[in-house]
DNA sequence: ACGAGGCATGACAACGATTCTCAACGCGAC
DNA sequence: GTCGCGTTGAGAATCGTTGTCATGCCTCGT
């Protein structure tokens, strides 16, 4: 295949192989938030075997470097989504599952204003909104 | 029955046991988040011997009953803390485990505008903030 | 007060997600 | 080609959490 020269930038992502690529590719194919057993079974399915292990390391690997979003549902599972590249939240339907993007640069702002106000550093913030989308508040 | 009618308000609670009192005794005796099995250890300490299940259940029906916080850490762990009644949120150190609890009115006011600015209604938030305090960011 | 019915408990097994282990493998360099 | 080292994979190990089920203790009716 023709290769652009965005595998260049791939330097720091260790070396370029088969599951890497695959993982990478699985990411691409859904929109939604997948668990790392989902997506190793996603792959098992397209032909792509590749371990469960190297799975969740490369899922860890991407999540570190910021390419891939991971956050934990209510049960403390981890659930991965290609990262759009800005920074954003999420607004899910707790009735239908429906999720919405949202962007807050003040809640952004407020969170380290609040944080260094308190001598802390290094922060990181997790923020979720549920509710109940308008379809399914009509139909209740 | 001679006690304060404030136990009949427990009807809701299951009934009163040794065990869930001392889970309960166990919440006021600290000020950050600890997890059930923190909880467990702390109780079998003082002589209450509960059994981990127990602390476990406990745990669950006090946070359902919205009389315990409860959120997960990075690493998925669930852990526990008495609530104070007013909304909050928490800035947690994840090395010393040391909560602040912050409050913030812009931010309550940005998730009620977003929600309805996409047609949510009833919407509930989850906000946690994860950093290094001073003086574990000085020791490290 | 007494006994019955049922929720609660506890010891331990079971479970599920994630991480560890370590020998085999494959990619890039020379 | 082949050497070296990062990478992989299969399964075991780990760890938090939940399920099982026999026994225990409240609460209520009598």
């Amino acid at each position: 295949m023709t290769s652009t020269d965005a595998e260049s930038s791939a330097s720091s992502a260790g070396r370029p192989t088969r599951q890497r690529r695959a993982v990478a590719d699985a990411l691409e194919s859904f929109d939604d938030f997948r668990s790392a057993q989902e997506i190793h079974e996603l792959l098992g399915r397209s032909g792509n075997r590749v371990g469960l292990a190297t799975v969740y390391r490369t899922l860890q690997r991407l999540s570190a470097a910021g390419e891939v979003d991971m956050l934990r549902t209510e049960d403390g599972e981890a659930i991965y989504r290609r990262c759009s590249g800005t920074h954003h939240h999420h607004l899910v339907c707790r009735s239908c599952g429906r999720t919405v993007e949202v962007e807050g640069p003040a809640v952004e702002r407020w969170t380290s204003a609040v944080a260094s106000e308190h001598g802390f550093t290094d922060v990181a913030h997790t923020l979720e909104l549920f509710g109940t989308c308008a379809e399914c508040a009509a139909r209740a």
